[in-house]
DNA sequence: CATGAATGAGCGTTCATTCAT
DNA sequence: CATGAATGAACGCTCATTCAT
């Protein structure tokens, strides 16, 4: 009677680029429905934090957020847009900021503060944190989400650059080595139980400036 | 609710503890069904490798390896216990070559050869390799899976002792974060369709040996 | 090995103590969906009757019933959930009548009634009364079900002590036995295909009479 | 590949009547043939006292009789004719016994031994006489099965009328009704856990002798 | 807009049956 | 003949998605 196919995501309106169908289904002009949204981000999150992958079905966010899984689909298009948006809640704040330390004057300082915001991310809610690392790398996310990775790598690079590290395709491929690096170790600790963020910070760093050349300052 | 069991043979060498659901169900007597379990195998790393987890089916897999579902199941209780034998074939190798490695007398050459072997192995199968990454860390499996990865770690530590770090402790942490580094670097080098192995090995030692206190000889 | 439950919504209350699993799933909350609990029980019954247990799949209960697989999911947990609510329904109304017949005066017209009413009951769906019988004694349902049985035996017990009968243990067999010989010859003569009522009571009356002592008034 | 379906009987070598199919494959003309039916069905008896229906199936009989599937089929075509086979070899014994005692000259003593043999027969094997009883209402088993049922009536009938009963259609169903009553009180005490024969005989025998007129001598 | 009942393709798994060895 | 590996239709059940209310 209803002839969807579930597993390919079709959309008549395609908005963005690439995976287009998994854009907000409407922008939320509301205060009432940008709410839902967070609250059904926020379900997600509980979700996955909770009772990980398994249990992480549209119905169980919308039964954690306290909505109908219809409610879900007015702002979703589908499920892995929810997973795409908690991502890039997740991952947004942590980019703002590693954004704006790169501005910062001294390299190496902004190295380490970008380091400690690495840090402090994977600390917060390191479960979650976990799990989006995965489905990041497990789905076929739209561009947006790739974004987020080549902004950070591309912030790193800047402060590479004013490190004073030259050749570019080089100082590109150090950025990404960089990057894994610390989201390696990072994970690994969060995975762990780990929860001294100052310890940790520590053995990131030298791992990091290890890793540098000894010309950069 | 799955209400029956209908295949009582079950193994008589349970070797480990918890999932022992996930041992095989029946050791091969034909000749021919030894080989079906290396075909088995090896379509489920055909499905992962050529169409990702999505495509991940039991059923995909029998297609692959041109055998039944039937079969598949005449050998592996469940799906999980598929994933579980391709992640200890892939790691096995590997494990028993960093094994190998470890008991090497000079540390620094014991390491640089470590890495090679991860290097090598990471870049062998590299999409396939990702994926079981993924695949250890999301599923719940045995102990034979998690000792593949404290077996690495304790091969490190070992090194790591003999070459000259002092605190059993800190050592620990050393190693695992060594192993985290490697793993951060290699996985994401292999995700970017890097295939320079001798490259990739220069730029992993240079983060080891640069983590590394500087007395590690 | 089934390995996820999506559907947290346990229903909050809980009556029987064992196979909770088998408790609906859910309660009713539009009109709609209290009439498809029917209607699925409707197309259980009629897949029994005209197709026999081997015919007896969720499928083709739900399609005998015109709604889809899901459906029979949401108000029924498991297969067995809907033969246990099936036999409910089907035994209900014939263990109130009896409970309501144990509680008149004068023994003897009680049996009377209790036997009229077993005779009704099996007469009315005899191919699916008797698959039920067959299923109840086949299947591990709950005690619910487990209930009926020792309600009707209880009710019977009940009329044999205000009978005049004495000695309790004794009368507790007694019971049981007048009950297996009720169910053994109507559900004979259910499978014969006989319809005749009256004729049908009158054997069994005689059978229950004959068993019972001469001093039962 | 193989292209039967085996939820449906067909077989090539029709050589009785209805359910041709179910007549064992090949006569066993060697003995070992013979002990290997034996062995076959003792395994399936087994499998259904100690495990139930649900554990009852073709490799289960095959390994609880130490042979291989295999064997099974070459001296059954079908599953459901090794229960046949089954409920024939229990309730064979049964009918010569009742089948001699109908041929003794004084009914009444006939009617009781035939009831004794009945108590006997559920008594030795409680848990398997009644899975069979169950199967035999539940399978569409060949007339032979069904001849066993009318056999016993058959032998009950002319107990009846040497016991001085006249009319001879009420008689066959008395005798029905009187086969029902013994089934129904024995298959119940049975399932109850009883093993006091002697007790359970002269239940059984009041219930017999109280639905018997009074002219039966 | 929100709700939640309804949908159905698809999954993991079983087991009666066949057939190469 | 015996073996047991192989087969595949069919089952119970899930869950992303839709749509009537």
């Amino acid at each position: 009677m209803s002839n969807h196919s579930h597993h390919e995501l079709a959309s008549p309106l395609t908005r963005s680029a690439r995976p287009a169908a998994l854009n907000p289904r409407k922008s939320p002009r509301q205060s009432r429905a940008t709410s839902t949204v967070a609250i059904i981000l926020e379900g997600a999150a509980r979700v996955l934090e909770e009772s990980g992958l398994r249990a992480y079905s549209t119905n169980a966010v919308a039964n954690r957020a306290g909505v109908s899984v219809g409610s879900v689909y007015q702002y979703f298009p589908a499920k892995e847009a929810i997973t795409r948006a908690l991502i890039q809640r997740e991952t947004g704040a942590l980019l703002a900021e590693v954004k704006s330390l790169a501005a910062v004057n001294s390299p190496r300082p902004a190295l380490e503060a970008v380091i400690d915001a690495c840090v402090a991310h994977q600390l917060r809610r390191p479960a979650l944190a976990r799990i989006l690392d995965l489905e990041e790398a497990r789905l076929p996310l739209g561009d947006d989400v790739a974004d987020l990775g080549r902004a950070l790598a591309t912030a790193l690079h800047q402060i590479l650059l004013r490190g004073g590290l030259r050749d570019e395709d080089a100082t590109l491929v150090v950025a990404a080595d960089l990057l894994a690096i610390i989201k390696g170790i990072v994970d690994a600790a969060g995975q762990r139980g780990e929860t001294d963020a100052a310890a940790l910070s520590r053995r990131v760093r030298r791992a990091v400036f290890g890793f540098l050349p000894a010309e950069f300052y």
